[in-house]
RNA sequence: CGGGGCGUGGCGCAGCCUGGUUAGCGCGCUUGACUGGGGGUCAAGAGGUCGGAGGUUCGAAUCCUCUCGCCCCGACCA
């Protein structure tokens, strides 16, 4: 490909809307255009860059015995209807305009429904099952605030797949081999990933990891143990119970008056004690119940961990009113002691408190000197909160907080959608039983910001060559010197012809201008091809992520690329 | 959905507060000359409904009202 007939609207200087590296580079390198608030066209170097990544997800999905299809973005709402989740997905779900369709259409921000729908309509024996089905395809999500260029965005690619199986033993099997599938995927991306136990959340699923890119334009968080041991989404890291402090001579609970102060700061900044020292009394509704539970001062609710706890199907916040009834006191005055006739639910670390502040159930009044056992009694205790610094996990090692940006999903459904849809199949004992699912989830357009977040430098971005727009990059000099431009030619079509993607940089510029482009476009050989090198029979081969500049006969190319792509 | 900011040539910005000739500057682009190994120099050019609508005024990029779009922080996020 010549430089000079292709595409590649390269810029020096960077838009000012952008401002995660990614973002900035596609942007700079002439691989995007936003066209609105989080819908972009991918140019010629872009789209590149996407379809070796699809490859290398299609190659590797279909090798774990998956098999492609193709299903529409556009799908009826009666659809979601049947498993509620046009309500749960709320205004996520983009609608289509009704007037040119018989029923409500929307656009599709995930499959399941519609490749139940699929199944359901042809599985019908075991001896069909299992079977896992995938597509690579444009999903659409109305996100409150797309961001960070590519990384979030309302229309996106996905790679999702379903397996859908007779027994668990065969759910099992099919999620590890997604699962082993997904690693293969993000190593040959060079993307360097860590897989976390997630949070299966409101789909329902009882397994699921997550797919993690360590970077600093992540949005998500994830915890890791110092001895490597241990990872998990922040929203799910279960950390060892604290140790118990020197016990402390009790002081004589009091009541103390604080009026108008309701929250954890004020009432320690007021009481000049730490934050720490306060048991913070939230009063939820459980499926109708209230339910109360109880952290450090300096800790919050995991609402995730306590629903699981509780097993309950909602969980939100109890009303004011709720409130005052049941504590007798304004928001903000709740605490355990003296409190009856309801669930409490403690974390581990408040067992640990001595002398600890609490609302005294009395509007504008707290009390000191609170002491559990003495005071109330902790009848529920377990891990009910978010890890913070200086939590350890279960085998004492440290945790490290790292952001992160999720590139995959796997989940253990269940049966969720195909209770919920009625796909069913006859077992070997001709009974009839709902297929148990999977669903497997990859980020494509994720897995190139993720690349270049954890692979660029100042000058620009250092692709591997697995999904480079070009494998090698030819920058002739001197374009006008006819021995120049006849020698890289040759090479260029030498390259060609043994399979590369090569990239010819045929403009007539000076050296600086072409050494800059091609440092931020980032492929990762560079032949250099110039009056001075051919006066003493070499050219120069160079890795963008070395400065290292190798001599080499201009027959000899070839091979030498050869071997270097062999040993990567 | 709360808070903040920004819309002026392809990109980055100034001008606005305090209204007044042909709306500037840098990058990029075109043409020519010189130049040629890490984003060159000089010269001459092209390119703008100042996001949109309405209003105030003799006169609006500038003041007022409405509106659309975009970005950032937060909340939310199978």
């Amino acid at each position: 490909m010549l430089w000079s007939r292709y595409f590649i609207p390269t810029s020096k200087e960077t838009p000012a809307d952008a401002v995660v590296p990614s973002h900035q580079l596609m942007l700079r390198a002439g691989m995007l255009r936003q066209i609105a608030a989080g819908a972009y066209a991918y140019l010629p170097i872009g789209f590149r860059v996407l379809q070796k990544v699809k490859n290398i997800v299609r190659e590797e999905m279909n090798r774990a015995g998956a098999i492609e299809l193709h299903m529409p973005a556009m799908q009826p709402l009666d659809l979601w209807k049947e498993t509620g989740r046009d309500e749960a997905m709320g205004e996520t779900l983009i609608h289509l305009p009704d007037k040119s369709f018989r029923r409500g259409t929307v656009l599709g921000p995930t499959h399941e429904e519609v490749v139940t729908e699929i199944v359901r309509a042809y599985v019908n024996s075991y001896k069909q099952l299992p079977v896992t089905l995938y597509q690579i395809q444009t999903k659409f999500r109305d996100e409150e605030r797309p961001k960070s260029g590519v990384l979030r965005t309302r229309e996106f690619l996905m790679k999702d797949a379903y397996s859908f199986n007779p027994t668990l033993e065969s759910l099992n099997e099919s999620y590890e081999r997604m699962y082993q599938a997904y690693c293969r995927i993000y190593e040959r991306c060079g993307l360097p990933y860590v897989a976390v136990e997630a949070d299966s959340g409101a789909i329902g699923g009882d397994a699921s990891h997550e797919f993690m890119v360590v970077t600093n334009a992540g949005e998500d968080w994830l915890v890791r143990a110092k001895d490597g041991s241990y990872a998990a989404n922040v929203e799910r890291a279960v950390m060892a119970p604290l140790e118990k402090t020197a016990s402390q001579e009790q002081s004589t609970l009091a009541e103390v008056h604080t009026p108008g102060k309701a929250t954890i700061d004020e009432v320690s900044a007021l009481l000049k004690c730490s934050p720490a020292d306060m048991i913070k009394t939230i009063i939820y509704e459980a499926d109708g119940s209230p339910v109360v539970a109880l952290v450090r001062g300096d800790h919050e609710v995991n609402e995730a961990k306590l629903r699981k706890h509780l097993d309950a199907v909602s969980l939100e916040l109890a009303s004011p009113e709720t409130i005052q009834k049941l504590t007798g006191a304004n928001v903000g005055f709740a605490g355990p002691v003296g409190l009856n006739d309801v669930r409490i639910i403690a974390d581990q670390a408040v067992s640990t408190m001595q002398n600890a502040v609490t609302g005294a159930n009395k509007t504008d009044y707290h009390y000191t000197g609170v002491n559990s056992g003495r005071d109330f009694n902790i009848t529920e205790s377990t891990d009910l909160r978010y890890a913070v610094e200086g939590d350890r996990a279960l085998n004492g090692s440290p945790f490290v907080f790292e952001k992160c940006i999720e590139v995959g999903h796997v989940f253990k459904l269940g049966t969720k959608y195909s209770d919920a849809m009625k796909a069913t199949f006859l077992n070997e004992n001709g009974k009839s039983i709902p297929i148990i699912m999977g669903c497997y989830g990859i980020g494509v357009n994720r897995i190139m910001a993720a690349v270049i977040e954890s692979s660029h430098d100042e000058n620009g971005i250092r692709w591997p060559a697995s999904i480079a727009p070009f494998t090698v990059h030819i920058v002739a000099l001197d374009t006008r010197d006819d021995t120049v431009m006849s020698t890289a030619m040759k090479i260029h079509n030498e390259l060609e012809a043994s399979g590369l993607d090569v990239l010819l940089d045929d403009r007539d510029s000076r050296p600086g201008f072409k050494f800059k482009d091609a440092d931020l476009i980032g492929i990762p050989y560079r032949i250099t091809v110039g009056k001075r090198g051919l006066a003493e029979g070499i050219v120069e081969f160079k890795l963008r992520s070395s400065d290292d500049v190798q001599k080499v006969a201009p027959d000899q190319v070839v091979s030498l690329l050869q071997d270097h792509l062999a040993q990567s």
